[in-house]
DNA sequence: CTTGACCCTCCAGCTACTGGAGGGCCTACC
DNA sequence: GGTAGGCCCTCCAGTAGCTGGAGGGTCAAG
């Protein structure tokens, strides 16, 4: 199957099939016109890029997730693990913005946002 | 005074301060010798950005916060939309995060982690 | 006169794509 | 047979915001 067919079942675009092939990711064979040729297995691996991509995993996870995925052998706790380290940065990322937002929602609240040029959000950049 | 020294005083890295420089955020005079020659107005930029993007702002709207910060006749009202508008921001990536959160800690909670090869974390990947 | 700390410029790389240029291939229609 | 449009190819450059390194110059102390 084409690469076009390939985007469409996966959900990805096309530049970013091409991009994972470049990284190793998902390699389709070559039909002899030199157009790339997508297995139902490579569109199953896309897929589940696509997926894991959406959840936050990095490319590497997305690597190490996909030899996991293709090893039969392998061992839950494997997965569990990258699965949890992830969690935990999203965790970490959560409590980061939340900090942003009491602070930078506290100054927009302090703000009259008028004409006068008196602006506590400027004080608090310049003076912080 | 030199690079080194509005390093320290600002708190940004000296790469950083180049990069800024660059980019035409803050650009300090010379010296004879060809070293960067920062004024103390310089600094207090440069510890300005330092809590903007401290903050999340983005370069650009760290461009347009240090021209209203120059600016003795702007209006609070201009900062305040700036400053809402990544609030805006902040508030949708946390609740993407959160969501992310939940899919992905249900996910772990539901692998037994174990010798086995049985996974639902793969199992969501490959058929979510 | 040497050591070490500082400074300079320029180039490459990071993440994860995205867009475009400049071309080839393939099918359909006139 | 010619052409229009849609697909495909590779390669290069750019995005954000730095960061690291190479290869060198400058300066003060001992």
């Amino acid at each position: 199957m084409n690469v076009g067919m390939a985007a469409e079942r996966s959900g990805l675009p096309v530049k970013t099939i091409h991009y994972y092939e470049e990284i190793g990711l998902v390699v389709p064979g070559r039909q002899p016109n030199g157009y790339r040729d997508y297995q139902v297995m490579d569109v199953h691996k896309l897929r589940f890029l696509h997926r894991a991509r959406g959840l936050g995993f990095s490319i590497e996870d997305c690597r190490a997730l996909l030899a996991l995925y293709e090893d039969r052998q392998r061992a839950s706790a494997d997965v569990k693990a990258i699965a949890r380290a992830h969690l935990e940065k999203i965790e970490a990322k959560i409590g980061e913005l939340e900090s942003l937002r009491r602070t930078l929602g506290h100054l927009v609240e302090c703000c009259e946002g008028n004409e006068r040029p008196d602006c506590p959000i400027l004080d608090d950049l310049a003076g912080g």
